[in-house]
DNA sequence: CTTGACCTTAGATTCAACTCCAAGGTTATA
DNA sequence: TATAACCTTGGAGTTGAATCTAAGGTCAAG
């Protein structure tokens, strides 16, 4: 039996996240002291672990949610529902990660393309993309005037 | 000179989006009407466009404001604070990319483990991996007593 | 019996980037 | 002149997951 700072030392969370977890559901304490304190048992301990483990994984306390009223109804529900949550959530992540990649390949362009340098940022390539119409990235090679040895290095025959 | 409507038409965004960019400094419009309309110049379009391609490649609204305000003032920064932006949000977004990598590998790992069919979830795997205390994740193979001709397809020698 | 560490509650605030609303003013057209 | 489509403002709501605040109750040690 614990308190809500014990457990919440325990699993290193906040004390004010237990209590969120409280209002919203997840996690009630099984009991009350007589003066209001909440009281966890080891089996609201075990429900924590449930929670903090799926949130490592990457549920939204939703998706948890859902998880949760699985498991404790297990044997009324079935395998495709449990996998149809998860499957649900990959194809989301994968969707994320697709768009994650575009933002950092159109990001490295531009970060290639530019020197870098103490030069001033008035032939920058970096603005000059965000302000032309098109996609195309000039490299900074051709505007700056002075010995490129030093920052060429990132820029070679893009765009 | 567009009125707020025409530019937001034009640039497939709401009215509401634009009065929220002058509301927030990001782009105020040149001038205003007698009556008080936005009156947008071709100049507040270009930056707009600045804006909308920043955006499309991953900026933040914050991120956007400290280009626009070297833009504005190119000839006093230097190419190292503009590819500095670019280069914070590039590891930013690799750190992001890799957390959620991580993510779906975990769940995927879930998910190839469940046979995802109609038996009851009483011993899916899913949530007994959510239950226990290992990272290791049992196959369903062993528990489900049927045929397992349909399910185990996704599921062979994990773990 | 007081100090300090703990606990309670309801409700406000945070972040981003909008989005929506109400109440009212303007402008173009029939 | 009436109607519809536009515009204005300030302010509230959205989402997710907390985090913080204020005002107060409880408990163990000295």
């Amino acid at each position: 039996m614990y308190r809500i700072g014990e457990l919440a030392q325990r699993y290193q969370v906040k004390t004010d996240t237990l209590r969120f977890y409280d209002k919203h559901g997840l996690l009630k304490p099984s009991s009350r002291s007589e003066s209001g304190y909440r009281i966890y048992s080891e089996d609201d301990a075990q429900r924590l672990r449930f929670i903090l483990r799926a949130k490592a994984i990457g549920f939204s306390l939703t998706d948890i949610s859902e998880l949760l009223s699985i498991e404790l109804d297990k044997s009324n529900w079935a395998c495709a529902d449990v996998k149809g949550v998860v499957d649900i959530k990959l194809a989301d992540l994968e969707a994320k990660i697709a768009e994650l990649n575009y933002f950092k390949t159109s990001l490295q362009r531009l970060s290639d393309a530019c020197c870098g340098g103490p030069e001033s940022a008035e032939h920058c390539s970096i603005l000059e993309a965000l302000e032309s119409n098109s996609s195309a990235i000039k490299c900074e090679n051709q505007t700056h005037r002075h010995d490129p040895s030093h920052y060429t290095k990132n820029c070679q025959s893009k765009g």
